[in-house]
RNA sequence: GGGGGUGUAGCUCAGUUGGUUAGAGCGAUCGCCUGUCACGCGAUAGGUCGAGGGUUCGAGUCCCUUCACUCCCGCCA
């Protein structure tokens, strides 16, 4: 028998009534009677009440102990009266009246309490990290993250994938986030560094012959934190496979999601198949390219309607004509909606550095008219032709903004996150997954002006090789898609270039020449020289996964011991300086002087 | 690098127009209490009001600087 515990503290039951048991746990919550005490005792399953009468020696040590003390407690298993049976807990019908108790493991007095939901500074929550792993809702959260990665190593096997490791030092790349380094101690002045993702060696796997890989890899990259971003390092379900179209890794990557989401969450999906979404209609209707398909918004454009003879609206006018464009959100049936409504979301807009929202709202006495500030400026005619865009009815209103392309689709994604909640139009209890596809192979730097990649320099660009316009590169689209669930990117892949001719080409477009690829990924070019085959992945991000089945906002909620938003460690106190001696040995010397 | 928010007891927070000795709940310590499950009741201890400077007869409160945490922008192929 176990020296410490008979059961765990959700285990007992009615059928364990008068029987002499072992448990052991964390003292989670007292209340004392004076003559009695109850304790609650937990362990990582669960709670048992445990009782004990004045009458019983160890009742004055036991009333004195500190709460998160570790004890081992031995006595009978005894039935609750119904007036006293808790049915919150499992173990509730009965409780365990103590014999003797030994303490394993004493308790200072707590920085933070254990047992309560409350929320807490996470300065506190993060350097004593240990303790708030204790608590319910972040416990269960870990829990959940095990059983997903087990559920998803399971469901990859099924799908006939092998999982294979990668090495975590490795060499920088020169596109991409900012790289961790570390110091070489055999190759003076010589740096490896962290994975930003296993990209290139998951591609050398394919040309290795392997056919299906997948790992839960961690990947570093010394980029700023959000909530939704760890600093540091994170983790994605890397995934490549051999002699597939970018139809064959959706396949595979719906399968997998669906079963994990129907597995771990009640929510419903919207989309058992995935709908597909260019990244120009996207950032079209959307106004983003990861849309919400939750909010039923949608934007249209409606810029040819201010060339028209018959409208009126003079400061729209004049702004189409020097280039701006104008677009719209439809709000169904909202003729009845207070002026503040309206209002409110014409002075949000402002707030958010846009020139406001103009609006209207449709109406039918004998012919067609808008009321509304700006109804008066358009004619009937002009009001039928942004109906016939917008697919707009009668009682509906349309917000409208005017700008600059990218500007306006700023606005307006913001503009149907804004309505969208303000209408109550969000289904909380949805899951809506979605694919963006057809992703620009290039894109022009804002501030230098030059030509880069626009994501993965080493995706497959589309159409006939041999047709390829490449003295039009932004036009060039990519086989590059991402997937994006409740306005979540949960991650993106490709289908790779793996013909080095096409390759060197498309990185002479993006500024490097010949020399530096070879240099830069001689790994890569160099094997796909040896006869590669055609390939192409995927790279879900499985903290973003498991915060959507945990419904948590914060990714450090489904995190064990993640860093703050610094990037330190408060609880191991990473990072740390290091000695002369450690300094030498690496041919570093600092700069920065403490 | 930039912008917003927060910072008062171990924890969560209140603190009025600038005005006497800075409060509450939880936790801690002590006492009372035999059916609680956020047990209840009474008492005690616990404060550099994030730090520094300024205005003022007087600053937790107003001003300036600074630090920490957090959210966002930039960044994240």
């Amino acid at each position: 028998m176990n020296k410490f515990r008979s059961h765990n503290c959700n285990e007992l039951r009615i059928k364990d009534v008068g029987n002499k048991v072992l448990l052991s746990g964390w003292i989670n919550k007292k209340r004392d009677h004076g003559n009695l005490l109850f304790i609650d005792l937990r362990d990582n399953y669960g709670i048992t009440q445990c009782i004990i009468e004045k009458e019983n020696q160890n009742f004055k040590s036991l009333e004195k102990i500190q709460l998160e003390t570790v004890v081992k407690i031995e006595g009978n298993v005894v039935n609750r009266s119904n007036e006293t049976v808790n049915k919150e807990i499992d173990t509730g019908e009965i409780e365990v009246k103590i014999i003797q108790f030994e303490i394993l493991g004493t308790c200072k007095e707590l920085p933070m309490p254990v047992f309560t939901d409350q929320e807490y500074a996470e300065e506190v929550r993060l350097k004593y990290r240990f303790l708030d792993l204790r608590r319910k809702k972040i416990h269960e959260n870990i829990i959940l993250r095990s059983k997903v990665i087990a559920f998803i190593r399971n469901e990859m096997n099924k799908l006939g994938f092998l999982e294979y490791q990668t090495p975590i030092l490795t060499s920088s790349s020169p596109e991409g986030a900012r790289d961790f380094l570390v110091p070489s101690r055999l190759n003076p002045g010589k740096f490896y560094a962290l994975p930003q993702a296993p990209q290139q060696f998951k591609q050398l796997i394919m040309v290795s012959g392997f056919d299906k890989y997948f790992q839960i890899a961690p990947c570093f990259r010394d980029e700023d934190a959000r909530a939704d971003r760890s600093p540091g390092e994170f983790y994605q379900l890397d995934l490549e496979m051999s002699f597939v179209e970018q139809e064959d890794v959706f396949n595979v990557v719906e399968t997998l999601l669906v079963n994990t989401f129907k597995e771990f969450s009640n929510k419903k999906l919207m989309f058992d198949k995935f709908p597909k979404i260019s990244y120009t209609e996207s950032l079209l209707r959307y106004g983003s390219d990861k849309p919400d398909l939750r909010n039923p918004l949608i934007i249209n454009d409606v810029t040819v309607i201010f060339n028209r003879e018959d409208v009126n609206f003079e400061i729209f006018k004049k702004l189409v004509k020097s280039g701006s464009k104008v677009r719209c959100i439809v709000t169904k049936n909202t003729k009845d909606n207070p002026r503040s409504f309206f209002d409110g979301i014409d002075k949000w807009a402002k707030e958010q550095g846009a020139s406001g929202m103009a609006y209207l709202t449709i109406e039918k006495d004998n012919e067609i008219s808008a009321r509304g500030p700006i109804g008066k400026f358009f004619s009937k005619e002009s009001i039928e032709e942004i109906m016939k865009i917008s697919n707009a009815e009668v009682g509906d209103s349309i917000f409208f903004a005017c700008n600059k392309e990218v500007e306006l689709q700023r606005i307006m994604s913001l503009a149907r996150d804004k309505i969208g909640n303000e209408l109550n139009l969000i289904d909380e209890n949805l899951f809506a997954f979605c694919w963006i596809i057809d992703y620009p192979m290039f894109e022009k730097d804002e501030h230098t002006k030059k030509i880069k990649f626009s994501h993965n320099p080493f995706s497959m660009p589309q159409g006939d090789i041999d047709k390829i316009n490449f003295d039009k590169p932004l036009d060039i689209l990519a086989y590059q898609y991402d997937i994006v669930c409740n306005g979540i990117e949960l991650s993106s892949g490709a289908i790779r270039n793996h013909i080095p001719e096409l390759m060197y080409k498309l990185f002479s477009i993006a500024g490097y020449d010949k020399k530096q690829v070879d240099k830069k990924f001689s790994g890569m070019i160099n094997a796909l020289s040896f006869g590669a085959p055609p390939h192409g992945g995927i790279a879900p991000g499985i903290d973003r996964i498991v915060m959507l089945l945990a419904n948590e906002k914060n990714i450090r909620e489904v995190t064990m011991f993640p860093m703050n938003q610094n990037a330190q460690d408060l609880m191991m106190n990473a990072p740390s300086e290091i000695n002369e001696d450690q300094l030498k040995e690496l041919n570093l010397s600092l700069k920065v002087k403490k």
